[in-house]
DNA sequence: TTTATTTTGTACCATTTCGCAAATAATCCT
DNA sequence: AGGATTATTTGCGAAATGGTACAAAATAAA
């Protein structure tokens, strides 16, 4: 990610940049922006406050680039669960294990979407975030529709099918699930509620595993 | 809703309790919990901290009582407009209007839904926020299921439809029209994918104004 | 070895934040 | 009128917060 040449002036760093935003992220993800102080990022990231501020400027700053950093990689994830060369209904199969999987970490509560839960909020007072995540939701849809354009190409829906609102619709499904795993709704109840919107958005006729 | 006593010892009250909790409940609105003061609490509502500690107690118990009270007339709006009595396609149609109308007030910007920006956020750290908001939800889906149900006894939906589905699934629309709301989606965009919703849901075959 | 460069660590500052104590004011009850 | 009750107002204070100045430390280049 960081390119990390291989001579370097001055005293190396003690932190791995990488690292250390995953650790902001994880605080966000649970405190949220305002609720996350300078202190307890400074704790997680074993940087203290100056090398922070060095290396990723004020808090604000800090938050957009851990949330720039995080679209990046999940716009490559879903690039990946959406692949066009399998059925469709493994392709969505795989997006909702893979929000799933991200909402209900291994280690750690239930904490919902990263982007939902703190991007959201923090749009209607930060233009930046709120265009980031904007421009975010809506190349979701956009991927969504055009999968699902290439199903209907593929013969796998009817050719009528209206493919903008069922991306919208699939992508909804998802916000539901975000929002639920943070409010304690079991993992499994999610997952079932996935399987039946692939059901629902591919047809019951042709049940195969994803 | 706050039950006046025409007889009321001590000095009076300069506030009205009522409207407090709504100019307190907009500014949670757009700045979140913890982006929020008490001090720009006490100017919203024009009363000073002392008073607002001895109304509704110290900040998270204020969020609390908000929350909960929004959780109400909410319950009731939605109640009222998914009337039995009515199509279930009427009835969706003013379901997402009464969002959609809320998510965009008439002076102000776009603010989403109060509870997805300020509690789903909130839920992580307060297992009260949580379990409320968590009870609220599902008590969305078991009234949407029901009305649904209904749709397909009043024989507007086949005898086989998924209405546990079906409700999710137009719970998780709400859902994305609140978030894109806030993120700067126009209006008529998210109007039309109402619309193209309820058409989803209910058949293209019958379509009558809502 | 010296110098330039970059990061770290300590300490500090101004402001904000939440909460409360204590005195004052306005009303009801007797 | 006087006491009881409830609200308001002023002002305090301890703690937390975001941010920074400055010197020390660690490395590469010269």
């Amino acid at each position: 990610m960081v390119q990390n040449k291989p001579t370097r002036r001055g005293r190396p760093r003690t932190y791995d940049p990488d690292q250390a935003m995953a650790r902001a992220r994880d605080l966000f993800w649970i405190q949220g922006f305002s609720g996350t102080s300078l202190d307890e990022l400074s704790a997680a990231t074993h940087m203290n406050r100056p090398s922070l501020y060095g290396a990723f400027g004020d808090k604000r700053a800090f938050y957009r680039t851990v949330l720039e950093n995080y679209r990046e990689k999940m716009r490559d994830d879903v690039r990946v669960a959406l692949d066009p060369d399998i059925p469709l209904r493994q392709a969505l199969s795989r997006l909702y294990a893979l929000f799933i999987e991200i909402y209900f970490p291994q280690d750690g509560q239930p904490r919902g979407c990263f982007m939902i839960s703190t991007g959201v909020p923090e749009a209607a007072t930060d233009p930046d975030v709120r265009d980031l995540m904007a421009d975010t939701f809506r190349g979701f849809d956009r991927m969504l529709e055009k999968r699902i354009a290439r199903a209907v190409a593929a013969g796998e829906l009817a050719a009528d099918t209206e493919c903008a609102t069922l991306a919208m619709i699939a992508n909804s499904v998802v916000g539901y699930i975000a929002i639920r795993s943070r409010l304690g709704e079991s993992r499994e109840t999610l997952e079932s509620f996935a399987a039946a919107t692939v059901d629902h958005i591919c047809g019951m006729a042709t049940p195969q595993d994803g």
